[in-house]
RNA sequence: GCGGGUGUAGCUCAGUUGGUUAGAGCGCGAGAUUGUGGUCCUUGAGGUCGUGGGUUCGAUUCCCAUCUCCCGCC
């Protein structure tokens, strides 16, 4: 990654990462695209949205349709017709938000397939050869993710066996065309956090993940570990916060030195019909749209603000219509692309403090 | 015309052997949603229990009349 410039007043940096697939500017936002799809908008789309990167996951390609029919059909890239980067999670995550079926030990988890019950196994030399498969340019390590509310034992074991797992997935990843981040817990214990922060650092060749985090706590505390690791975080690489976020944690992000987001939050709520706006957030399933024949954002382009308005979009949500879903979808993911370019700008012309607090009088506190 | 049935929330229906603020599902309103197990979840509003009488301490419930709609018969 090459620096552009470094905020003297913040941890807010920008920076250019180089892939196989293009360069990304940093910060940026990644849509999700969990099972080689982002929900309900269309790689085209997905351009026209100044998408640079998206995330697929692990966990559910091997589950369906499998990583060796995705290697079969020609890689990730080519089997879902998306020729810019994309990042894969490790299905660490999957681990965590799926505890129910599995079973963690050192040697990996066993856990049962939310599709069918069968038992599987997946350790970290296993994920690493499924992200192989997938072919992404950007893999992650496998990890351990703990709930907020886990003790300080429970947290300290769940990050040195990621740390353990991260070394096997170090050692076991050959593929010199995909960069591996690995990824940081500790939960919000800070000395946990800086003790896998700098213990990770060795393994931090191309990128560092924050996992962890936006797994029930609140913000301020979130916020607070953040600011709790920043001064150690290595410079030459991007700082991936995993799961984060809404249009506030982004900014917040940015100002505690992240570089790459990514989150479901804006196609899961637009595809339930709430949209993300310059001017804060739109319920657009409220009954006080439902004559309402504007468009969602008045200083946004997209296709969705440049044909629709809050009136028909609401109406379409509200019969189940695939279309208002898919509309406020991408009006999200274009709204949240246009932040992270504004923040970058901000951030080259000196002013992101100044940004940010525009941000938070422009949106009224709608979203917290 | 006769016989039987029916009428409870916007809709489809429960219910009460007569007893404090009459329920459900759907719909409607609102909230929630952060490395996605394709709306799950939370919550709110809304009813003269067809109408008018009667019996009773008390009727949505029992009785009478009347109206509505449905079915059958002539």
């Amino acid at each position: 990654m090459k620096s552009r410039k470094q905020d003297k007043r913040t941890g807010a940096r920008v920076g250019v990462l180089h892939t196989p697939h293009g360069d990304i500017m940093t910060p940026t936002y990644m849509p999700v695209g969990t099972q080689a799809t982002v929900k309900g908008i269309t790689p085209a789309s997905l351009k026209d949205a100044k998408t640079q990167i998206l995330l697929a996951n692990t966990y559910h390609l091997y589950m369906r349709p499998g990583d060796e029919l995705v290697k079969k059909a020609g890689g990730l890239h080519k089997f879902m017709a998306w020729d810019r980067p994309i990042l894969t999670d490790s299905g660490g995550f999957q681990v965590f938000s799926l505890a129910k079926l599995n079973k963690i030990k050192d040697e990996g988890v066993y856990f049962n397939s939310h599709v069918d019950g069968s038992l599987h196994f997946i350790d970290p030399e296993k994920a690493m050869d499924i992200e192989n498969n997938l072919g992404a340019d950007i893999i992650m390590a496998f990890d351990q993710c703990t709930a907020y509310g886990v003790d300080y034992k429970g947290s300290k074991a769940a990050m040195e066996r990621t740390l353990k797992w991260l070394d096997r997935c170090y050692t076991h990843h050959k593929n010199p065309m995909q960069a591996l981040f690995p990824i940081v817990q500790g939960n919000v214990y800070k000395d946990l956090r800086i003790e896998s922060l700098k213990a990770t650092i060795p393994y931090a060749k191309y990128g560092i993940g924050i996992g962890g985090l936006s797994v029930g706590e609140p913000k301020n505390i979130m916020y607070e570990v953040m600011d709790e690791m920043l001064p150690y975080y290595p410079t030459a690489v991007p700082r991936y916060l995993m799961g984060v976020g809404s249009p506030d944690c982004l900014i917040e992000g940015v100002r505690r030195g992240i570089d790459m987001f990514d989150c479901v939050l804006a196609t899961r709520v637009g595809r339930n019909g709430t949209a993300l706006t310059s001017h804060g957030k739109v319920v657009v399933r409220n009954g006080v749209y439902k004559e309402d024949f504007t468009p969602l954002d008045d200083e946004c382009d997209c296709y969705a603000c440049k044909n629709y308005t809050k009136a028909y979009l609401r109406h379409t949500i509200n019969v189940g219509e695939m279309i208002g879903g898919m509309m406020i979808s991408l009006h999200n993911v274009t709204y949240l692309n246009k932040l992270m370019s504004e923040i970058r700008t901000a951030i080259m012309e000196d002013r992101i403090t100044e940004y940010a607090e525009e941000f938070y009088l422009k949106t009224g506190g709608t979203y917290k």
